[in-house]
DNA sequence: GATGTTGGTTACCTTGGGAAACCAGATAGT
DNA sequence: ACTATCTGGTTTCCCAAGGTAACCAACATC
């Protein structure tokens, strides 16, 4: 696991961590990737504020991983698309997923145990 | 990319996300899974302030992906392990790790074309 | 006994996220 | 005509997370 050098601030690493390393981010990819979605069925799904998703939203379109449609419908429909490089990442990220569904409980367990201790 | 149920705040993923997903979290696991690293290296390692290195490492502890050893040297020698979760963990994220040298153009392009329209 | 070193913790301040209200644009109901 | 309603936001205000800097304990050295 060799990043060339994780030390400096510029690795591309870092500047990709940077960008999806917060809180609802990858989420939002991952739930693109299953296909469009509207603004408000993000909203449903996640939890997320209105704000922090219109936020969020910029900052994917801005990245290039996710495109916005509009449709002059009344009201006005906005749709979300992941685009190709939005899906290249969300698929690597499937082993996140994968990860969790498998592991939770050992984390789970960890932190009862580390609790109990204290 | 099924997650079972995703929407659900109780979601393996989103319990993973929410533990991880943070600006440092990742990085520290990423740094201790090349080999165990004191408190001080991880700081100037990272650039990250004392007070949080301090919390996330603790919350690391208690995930059950890092573990603590104390030297009784003078000064005191304190040193973080990955465990065998953490580093399984880590190898996961390897995948972002490549998937990020190899797109990170194409997000920085993606940045410039962005700003560019506005 | 002042100084330096490591690994923290404790103020203090600044930034980011959450809740709720408001807005535009257009239609439907009364 | 007027009010209500729907979507997709933006604005306002508040609180929590993160950064800065100072301090502390436990020694060892000068």
């Amino acid at each position: 696991m060799d990043c060339g050098d994780l030390f400096n601030p510029d690795c591309p690493t870092r500047l990709v961590l940077d960008r999806i390393a917060d809180k609802w981010t990858v989420m939002l990819l991952v739930l693109l990737s299953q296909g469009p979605m509207r603004f408000s069925a993000l909203k449903r799904a996640t939890g997320i504020s209105q704000k922090v998703l219109a936020q969020t939203l910029k900052r994917l379109e801005r990245d290039g991983f996710a495109s916005r449609a509009v449709f002059p419908t009344v009201p006005v429909t906005v749709e979300y698309l992941i685009t190709p490089l939005g899906a290249d990442l969300a698929q690597t990220l499937e082993g996140l997923r994968l990860w969790s569904e498998r592991h939770i409980g050992a984390v789970l367990a960890a932190q009862r145990d580390y609790d109990a201790a204290a």
